[in-house]
DNA sequence: TAACTGTACTATATGTCATAATACAGTTGA
DNA sequence: TCAACTGTATTATGACATATAGTACAGTTA
């Protein structure tokens, strides 16, 4: 299910957030589902279990999911709607970097492509519900 | 001229190429003009010398500006061309911003109405040529 | 009771970033 | 010629984030 590139110059407890969150939001992981354990996703991926419970311990804090001593983390109930909002936040980013293209010389229509294609691809990968 | 943060995550090395990059993009700064030196520019920005190079090494690399040892750095003829087609890799990483924007059920709409403000701030700010 | 769960802690290693201090060679103008 | 500039190179040092390693504790479950 999860999968880690040791060699990106992303950290892999960020991977891992990233990774969780579009299982969230695709509807793979629905609320209430329990995680795979601190340990045995340490083992699965070959990485520190420190790694894990650092990206479990940020997850937590922003309410995505939830978790109980001795038993295990669950995905909480309103985590996509908490991811939602979340994600919202980069449609900074997307004005930012619309910004750069223009700078750029990169012709408006082609962006506007760009984004009709990304939202056709997701329409097609049958990710609405 | 150029400006730096210290605080922010991004390295101030890089904070100074994405500013060099956009001046010449803007036109302020045209192919031919000399740069501040070394030296001079990271006292203006009380920065260490070595990390102004470290920024001029990565744009002379790239050909973005040249170097003559002894009389300073320069911004190339060609340098708008070049990071015309540096800054069209940027369309991949909109791409996948927008997927995941769809994933998160931002409408298709909304994205589209952020990249048509960007341009459109592009363009009254009279970076148009 | 054994085996699992999350959590906490210290120590260590690594790589990137930035600073500090020199040093060298080339250019320029007084 | 000489002082003052230019880019370039080098070594040492410190701060910081990331990741690993090992250990430990408390709660849960079959």
């Amino acid at each position: 299910m999860f999968q880690v590139d040791t060699m990106s110059r992303q950290p892999v407890y960020e991977q891992i957030i990233h990774q969780l969150e579009r299982f969230v939001l695709s509807g793979v992981l629905k609320p209430g589902t329990q995680l795979p354990s601190v340990r045995s996703l340490s083992m699965e991926l070959s990485i520190n279990p420190n790694t894990i419970q650092k990206a479990y311990s940020e997850l937590d804090l922003r309410g995505v999911i939830y978790s109980v001593p001795g038993i295990g983390c669950f995905v909480s109930e309103n985590a996509v709607a908490l991811l939602g909002e979340h994600k919202r936040e980069n449609l900074g980013l997307l004005y930012q970097l619309a910004q750069e293209l223009a700078l750029a010389g990169i012709a408006k229509d082609e962006v506007l492509h760009t984004v009709e294609q990304a939202y056709s691809a997701h329409d097609k990968g049958g990710n609405t519900i």
